[in-house]
RNA sequence: GUCGGAGUGGCGGAAUUGGCAGACGCGCUAGCUUGAGGUGCUAGUGACUAACUUAACGGUCGUGCGGGUUCAAGUCCCGCCUCCGACACCA
């Protein structure tokens, strides 16, 4: 090409992309350049991308991920710090299973292709790890350590089995967690689960509801939105709970039996008219059950069953429901309350039995109408007629409303006995005092309900961690003994034929540890995502046969410093690693509560017309088709520029070649500063020409700048700021002949372009570092450089005048010039504007602009 | 419905504490370089705009919409609109 011709004309040589990036990755393995060292004196910073699923090679996602913490994990390193930056592969799961299934093989052989593949492809990215601290979900050395802690849990009482009715996923063949239920589908292969009854393993997440949803508060450097699904999907809810006697047959007497509801409004509670339980209660059976209500009921029930999760959803959905021929007495009126069963009501929230209000809220008001129940007014607006009407009325005299909708939630309580004429709502002063009354007679008192449930970690596949448990028909369910972990996951089932471990006998076979009888070992494995869970944990020590992690090493390492991954994350990896951590922590071998300092969520790859990529579509862009023509760094410069990290962007074929472009331009100012550079050359500013202390100046500006934007995480605006002084360098060259250039001028200027673009383009980097500045060992051992906002300050400046808020001309000024000389030149300047005006007031905003009030 | 986030040129996007809106890049226009340009370099590029031979200079408007506070608002306050995301019959 002729620009390369006309480079090596001036001496400079050729970027090379392919010859220098295989080099210097080379250099770095060779040299173990990014190996972290437990025990050196550095401050210790632990940067870590979100592990990835070995499902093939990397795509333009991970490419984005990884390139963002390799720029953090490097410029770090400069910044003085011991950098810990692992990497490894989330390696169990459905696909290998599913992989080995279709091509007879074996779903290890298929996981450790892909990581390999996957490997090559990271260090041909040039990304930053320690490979010595590779670690794989798979690999018995990593899984032991979840049976292990399984055990522990099981101990203290956070494992569990029971049974009851869970998400079965008919595709995968499969149990689902609660959380893995997304849109009403499964998470993994979007087909609707199907309830079943069935014998489960969970853990206990729920004891840790409270603090899981407190510590939020404590992560000042997480998203906002990931926090607030965190928030939302715990489902704090406070109210009380009150008990409602059952009425005997005749409906008016109450028997010694009481339904427990859950509420948060138990202001409204004296216009509660009817009484609510689930389809799936077995209190609802019973009491129908012989009577002249059963058959619809069993009717109602059996449409409930048939109508799958996702139409259940949404609030358009039609209410059914059906009378039981009961009733329940309100705690404070004694009145009769007829018991319906409804399809909106849920059995797992709550107490599964709710109190009907049909005045405050819409789906009772609907459930009302449709069934002839009355509306009974108990809240309202000052503005209201009926306020007027009722707001002394204690005695229940108006029994139905003819509105269109229920009422706002919040007002005043009328027809409320003692509490009528108090303000109501959630968290109001009518619920604390009926809450409290209550409470003083024994048929309420506050409580707090979560949205969340336990994690049900138990999954009936084969290529997953095995629950090392023994079930005993004379001992029940016996822990393997932990001297004889791991229970290791066999390599010889016949997946092709659709054998799985339930049927394959060498591995369920065994013998109770605790009475020596035949038993049989659990057979299910455990959800990837406990995994996942505590990986970061074992980078801190990857190798130990002892533990887990040792103490020391987790406490050198730990917590992780910048945590970087997709937003899909926001639930449930992100809170099962909480809740894994609070675990550890009560186990003794943790000293803190939350594992991610600071959380990156970075956006989408799409396409060019902003769909999102998929092997389906045929519009997947893959990093090679980028690696291959430009190189890595130009891949990595292009990523990092196109848009900030935590927004979505469409791929651009004209951002590349743009970024292409400037890595080339930048390498030629390099060399061509190179040329006069002497590194042994002492700078004195005051020696320096026009030229040449301008760009000084600049460059302590703008590194003052770039600094700021690698602190924040903004590498968009830290390339734009190196874009700047490249320019402004570039000006220097062509506007002072190269025998006034400044030797030590332009070295430092030379070095601070390399340092300030090497977290992001590494290969180039340490090529110019060591080819164009002559210098020996690793960028990444010299210092980020210092700059100095005294340096970058002009000694001139040129300010706005305004008058009053309107630029009406300049000024240019010393930069140290006094108010008085500021207004003095201000007021000069736009003399002809203000004349014949009387000046009020002159605002003085030093290096900025000076505003002139005059009329 | 509830909770979160965002609306800035033709495009991606900049803009500490209120202080010259549009940095940087893409694209586009013109010129130079070149046998050629899918290279490089230089200059220009928010919209509108009277008088004037032309141009420079200037003027008006401009950060989703409508109000407000202020010498000064993309930024603060009040009221709307639109889009995106999460949860959703959670009592």
């Amino acid at each position: 090409m002729a620009s390369n011709d006309e480079a090596r004309r001036d001496g400079i040589p050729a970027y090379d992309a392919q010859a220098i990036e295989a080099k210097w990755q080379g250099v770095w393995e060779r040299e173990e350049t990014f190996k972290a060292r437990d025990d050196s004196g550095r401050p210790k910073k632990y940067v870590l991308e979100m592990f990835p699923y070995p499902s093939g090679d990397l795509h333009m996602g991970h490419a984005r991920n990884y390139s963002i913490g390799d720029a953090m994990a490097r410029q770090a390193r400069m910044r003085g710090f011991e950098v810990l930056h692992p990497m490894g592969f989330d390696a169990f799961g459905l696909p290998a299973e599913n992989a080995a299934i279709k091509h007879n093989t074996q779903a290890a052989s298929w996981t450790y292709q892909n990581m390999d593949t996957a490997v090559a492809t990271m260090k041909r990215m040039g990304f930053s790890y320690d490979y010595d601290r590779l670690v794989r979900t798979c690999d018995p050395d990593y899984y032991k350590w979840g049976q292990w802690a399984f055990l522990k849990m099981w101990e203290k009482g956070l494992a569990y089995r029971a049974t009851s009715p869970v998400n079965w996923c008919p595709s995968c063949n499969t149990v689902l967690a609660n959380e893995q239920v997304v849109d009403g589908k499964c998470w993994r292969c979007g087909s609707v689960p199907e309830k079943r009854e069935l014998s489960q393993w969970y853990l206990r997440i729920t004891d840790y509801a409270q603090e899981l949803l407190d510590d939020l508060d404590k992560l000042e450097g997480w998203p906002e939105n990931v926090k607030a699904q965190q928030r939302n999907w715990i489902g704090r809810s406070e109210g009380a709970e009150i008990d409602f006697a059952l009425a005997k047959e005749d409906g008016v007497t109450p028997s010694n039996r009481l339904i427990t509801v859950f509420t948060t409004r138990p202001d409204t509670l004296y216009g509660t008219t009817f009484f609510l339980l689930p389809p799936e209660s077995p209190l609802a059976a019973e009491l129908v059950s012989g009577t002249e209500y059963e058959e619809a009921y069993l009717d109602l029930k059996k449409s409930v069953e048939q109508v799958s999760s996702v139409d259940r959803q949404g609030s358009e959905r039609e209410k059914h429901g059906v009378f039981t021929g009961r009733y329940v007495i309100n705690p404070l009126t004694e009145q009769p309350l007829p018991i319906w069963v409804a399809d909106y009501i849920l059995m797992d929230y709550g107490t599964g039995a709710v109190m009907g209000v049909p005045c405050g809220d819409q789906r009772d008001f609907e459930f009302a109408r449709k069934y002839g129940l009355d509306i009974p007014p108990i809240i309202a607006q000052k503005d209201d007629p009926l306020y007027e009407e009722l707001k002394d009325e204690r005695e229940l005299r108006v029994r139905n409303v003819d509105w269109d909708r229920a009422m706002a939630a919040e007002g005043y309580l009328i027809q409320s006995g003692p509490f009528t004429g108090m303000l109501g709502g959630k968290h109001s002063p009518a619920v604390d005092a009926i809450t409290e009354y209550l409470f003083e007679r024994c048929i309420g008192r506050k409580t707090v309900q979560f949205r969340l449930r336990d994690w049900l970690i138990s999954r009936q596949r084969y290529w997953g961690n095995p629950i090392p448990m023994i079930h005993c028909d004379c001992c029940g369910d016996v822990p393997v003994p932990y001297e004889d972990l791991p229970v290791t996951l066999p390599d010889d089932l016949d997946l092709g034929a659709g054998e799985t471990l339930a049927e394959y006998a060498p591995f369920y076979e065994t013998t109770c540890p605790k009475c020596g009888k035949p038993a049989k070992r659990i057979t299910d494995t455990m959800d990837t995502f406990t995994c996942s869970s505590w990986y970061f944990l074992r980078y801190c020590d990857p190798h130990n046969e002892e533990e887990p992690f040792s103490k020391e090493l987790a406490k050198r390492w730990m917590p992780v410093d910048n945590y970087i991954g997709g937003i899909e994350h926001a639930i449930l990896h992100l809170l099962y690693s909480r809740f894994w951590t609070k675990v550890m922590r009560d186990l003794g071998l943790l000293d803190f509560d939350e594992p991610f300092t600071n959380l990156l969520c970075q956006g989408m790859v799409k396409d060019a017309n902003g769909d999102t990529m998929s092997k389906s579509k045929g519009n997947v862009v893959p990093p090679s088709s980028v690696i291959d023509p430009y190189g890595a760094d130009t891949m990595r410069l292009a990523i990092l520029f196109i848009a900030p990290s935590e927004k979505d962007f469409n791929w651009d074929e004209e951002v590349v070649a743009g970024a292409n472009r400037f890595i080339k331009r930048a390498w030629r100012i390099v060399w061509g500063l190179s040329q006069t550079a002497d590194a042994n050359a002492a700078l004195d500013v005051a020696k320096l020409d026009k030229q040449g202390r301008e760009l000084f100046r600049r460059m302590h500006e703008l590194g003052i700048r770039c600094t700021a934007d690698f602190d924040r995480a903004q590498f968009n605006t830290a390339i734009s700021a190196v874009m700047e002084l490249v320019n402004d360098a570039s000006g220097y060259l062509n506007n002072v002949a190269i025998d006034r250039r400044d030797a030590a001028l332009t070295f430092v200027v030379a070095r601070t372009i390399v340092s300030m673009l090497s977290p992001i383009c590494p290969h180039w980097g340490e090529e110019l570092y060591h080819e164009a500045l002559g210098l020996e060992g690793s960028v990444y051992d010299e210092p980020w450089p210092e700059f100095d906002a005294e340096m970058a300050k002009a000694a001139t400046v040129e300010l706005a005048v305004q008058v009053m808020g309107k630029v009406r001309g300049r000024i240019d000024v010393a930069a140290d010039a006094s108010r008085d000389e500021l207004e003095r030149a201000a007021l000069e300047a736009v003399g002809n504007l203000i004349a014949g005006k009387t000046v009020r007031k002159v605002i003085v905003v030093p290096g900025r602009l000076v505003n002139i009030v005059a009329n």
